[in-house]
DNA sequence: GTTTAATCCCATAAAATATATAGGGTTATA
DNA sequence: TATAACCCTATATATTTTATGGGATTAAAC
């Protein structure tokens, strides 16, 4: 399930997405369209900043803005950078990869099902984009 | 992700699979294959006991058994019992749905995305059983 | 019928994670 | 200089996950 964290993330991106080329748009602006703490939504957008999928500009009529066009940003990114791995288990994670000590990852069977799994959800997370967002 | 309890119960299930037709399979057994808390893996067993996916017998030379053949439990089953829903999202879950009060169904365009990636999962995890993870 | 080996049940503790808030700092514009 | 914005870090709160504890019940073996 997505967190609430990534769920926030992607209605901000809407908005961003559809404000695209006009400008920077302030949280303030966001949060009026998608009712949700301001102050929740400004560590989620740092994030995205910090993760190069936003920029911002600060000062009086500052704000976030796309830092690529919505189709470049597709929405295994967004979601890697909130919750961390789409893979079910880590053992199969291409981004966050971490050995599995209490199986051995050449005979597990469960390995190679989440595997597929995995590749199920980047088909779909990496074809999308936020352009299909909106 | 999935939680320990899934993995756990699919280390299980593993076991139990393997001894399919030869009576009941203690958890001291289970365990001596795949260590991990007995008593973690008495509540998890309870659970796939109380949504028939195995059967316990009682007393002295009982234990657990798969309720049915393990090519007739599929993977999706498993975890919707220990973990919840598989949809990334309640509004789009086909076993747990929940209204979505932040959004509205139809024109919310994650809705529609996470609904592909909902099916996405269910091809691989309903198509797939204890069968393939033996 | 007593011992033993198993599941059953329920409560709760402990740890980890997710969600949210607080408060001040920095920057840019008017 | 006032204002409106982002920046940063810490911490509080709530929820969920993980794990444990202590018996009660059942059935087989002796």
């Amino acid at each position: 399930m997505l967190s609430k964290k990534a769920q926030y993330a992607f209605r901000a991106l809407t908005s961003l997405a559809r404000n695209e080329g006009k400008g920077p748009l302030p949280i303030s602006n966001i949060v009026k369209e998608h009712p949700m703490s301001v102050k929740f939504l400004e560590t989620i957008l740092l994030e995205l900043r910090k993760s190069d999928i936003l920029c911002s500009k600060k000062g009086k009529g500052g704000g976030y803005f796309l830092m690529s066009p919505p189709e470049k940003i597709n929405l295994a990114q967004v979601i890697r950078i909130l919750d961390g791995p789409i893979a079910p288990l880590k053992c199969v994670s291409l981004h966050f990869y971490e050995r599995c000590d209490d199986c051995n990852e050449v005979s597990c069977g469960l390995n190679k099902l989440m595997a597929e799994v995995r590749d199920a959800n980047l088909q779909v997370l990496e074809k999308r984009t936020l352009r299909d967002l909106i």
